[in-house]
DNA sequence: TCACCTCATGAAAGGTATTTTCGGACCGGT
DNA sequence: ACCGGTCCGAAAATACCTTTCATGAGGTGA
């Protein structure tokens, strides 16, 4: 693509010179160019301005043929539009149409209802988690969490407890404790959970984790972590509940909206697993020098389980 | 897989992976695919997810130059990323480009770093979080989603297969599942999984949960599943992988970048829970009739264990 | 270690899409 | 009717994309 020859009207577009292949500003553009088109170009210009998506999806030839004109035309009217060929012009209607399609999104904030269809309920879905990390993260206290993970980091000891889900998100944290070197529980019998607790000691560290703050099976043996001497954290959407009464660090959770599909108790998941992930990490820094041996040591030793081959 | 016993290669020809080209979710296609393609073929797809502006403006020839490769490589590697061939890549990355510029492309996030602030660690990981339930929105494939849904809807009994973080998304999809009164189990233990396998039979849904698609102990119980006529789910980072070849519907879940202190496997859960959300919105969806009453009998049940005065 | 096999790879042939050329159709004026 | 001009599409010429095929690197088994 050299500096050849043009057509004999080369001198049309020197008119709209100094124009740069346009992004999206192509509909005016159209606009402004029309009525110096003639009207084979005018039914091309018309055609791409009205159905980037569809233009951009057609050959020289489909789109000749579905303006009724020829493929010569098609390029005299890319030409005149600014681009070197139609080539280029297509590949402007591409971004054209992704620009204007990005644009149209956020019809995705409705609560899912029984009859949205499954690519609906994968966005809103996505998109109500999304926000919800958001908000855990813009809510999280941060001196708190440096403080859960300053005990944890000492700690000789963790114990966690939860219940459901909750557990779950527990058992979640403690495999990661597991793989950087500490000694860490999540008992999912509330009476193991007792039995754990009456263990502990100072400098031991207890994590609660309940979305409601409310639930007896998680606040009794954080009661009795508390009143042996260990440090105890809560991560709840309640900071106020009365699990925050036996914490010394209360860790708080985002609660999304609610709706008849996904209970709140569901979606807090999301934010609880944000919270345990960040108390993690901040772990795995301050244990740096143990921590990343251990973890490259726990991906060895399971190597084989998911390629015996080596 | 020539003349084989009936039962064992029904594998990859059911689910022809009908991927439609994908418009924005491109980075994390890419991300899961590059450990199946040959080195040429990565440096290829590398280029073109880390400037998909400047590849747009690239012919075959021009980008095959850049990357060191030869044209046949370039179209490999978009026929692998699931397009008919480079002029339609091409296409994607103008779509892309136009996209990312328009939503003010988030400055990429750099890794966590090891001495990252805690703040800073908090809204990386958020971000990154968020990214991941993005990708896995857009490269979910929703007639796969569908099938397994339906396939849920109707099933007799339903076991998930997992292991480690993966066993503890499986017990939280059983967990739902219980609620809306179907019968479902996600044992830890690879024999006992196994065992449970054998039970199966035509109308129970077997799903496997791994990131890898390799993880023999998942594996297993998924392809006894399989044979005995269940029909199987695989939800993977890994669609090519071998788990493929025992599952009727492939459920792919994105990969996040990787980094020291967060290795893919890890991250791999929020996208895998977001899928297995999915999976039982659709299913609640599906037998509504029967789920709504279940979900409220459930919550009623555990009232009091939250608030002992009612 | 070596023979053998497999598969990734790029050079070049083979096709398609795009661009250019070229001549005819049309229009208004003389 | 003829002439000078513009507009237009068919088809040739070219650029680009795709496929084929021979080659050699890297792995496998003896």
């Amino acid at each position: 693509m050299s500096s050849k020859l043009k057509e004999t009207f080369t001198a049309a577009d020197r008119a709209p010179a100094a124009t740069p292949p346009a992004p999206g500003a192509l509909a005016a553009k159209v606009r402004t160019l029309v009525p110096s088109m003639t009207r084979s170009m005018q039914r091309v210009a018309e055609a791409v301005a009205g159905d980037p998506a569809g233009s951009a999806a057609l050959t020289v030839t489909g789109l000749a043929e579905r303006t009724g004109t020829s493929e010569a035309t098609v390029v005299r009217t890319a030409r005149i539009l600014g681009y070197p060929g139609y080539r280029d012009l297509r590949l402007a209607l591409a971004a054209l149409a992704a620009e204007q399609a990005a644009g149209r999104a956020p019809a995705v904030t409705a609560d899912i209802a029984v009859d949205d269809p499954l690519a609906r309920v994968v966005a809103k879905l996505a998109h109500e988690e999304a926000q919800c990390l958001a908000d855990t993260a813009a809510a999280l206290d941060t001196a708190q969490l440096e403080a859960a993970v300053g005990a944890l980091s000492a700690a000789r000891r963790v114990d966690v407890y939860g219940i459901g889900a909750s557990n779950l998100v527990g058992q979640d944290l403690v495999q990661k404790l597991l793989r950087i070197g500490l000694i860490a529980h999540a008992p999912a019998d509330p009476h193991l959970a007792v039995t754990n607790a009456v263990q502990l000691r100072a400098g031991d560290v207890a994590i609660a984790i309940t979305h409601s703050g409310r639930t007896t099976d998680v606040i009794e043996p954080l009661r009795v972590a508390f009143e042996h001497g260990a440090t105890t954290v809560a991560i709840t959407g309640r900071p106020d509940g009365e699990i925050a009464q036996y914490a010394d660090h209360v860790l708080t959770t985002s609660t999304a909206r609610e709706s008849e599909l996904r209970p709140a108790a569901m979606s807090s998941r999301t934010s609880q697993l944000l919270v345990v992930d960040c108390l993690f990490i901040g772990v795995a820094q301050r244990t740096y020098e143990r921590a990343a041996p251990a973890l490259s040591a726990s991906y060895e030793a399971l190597a084989h389980r998911h390629d015996p081959r080596r």
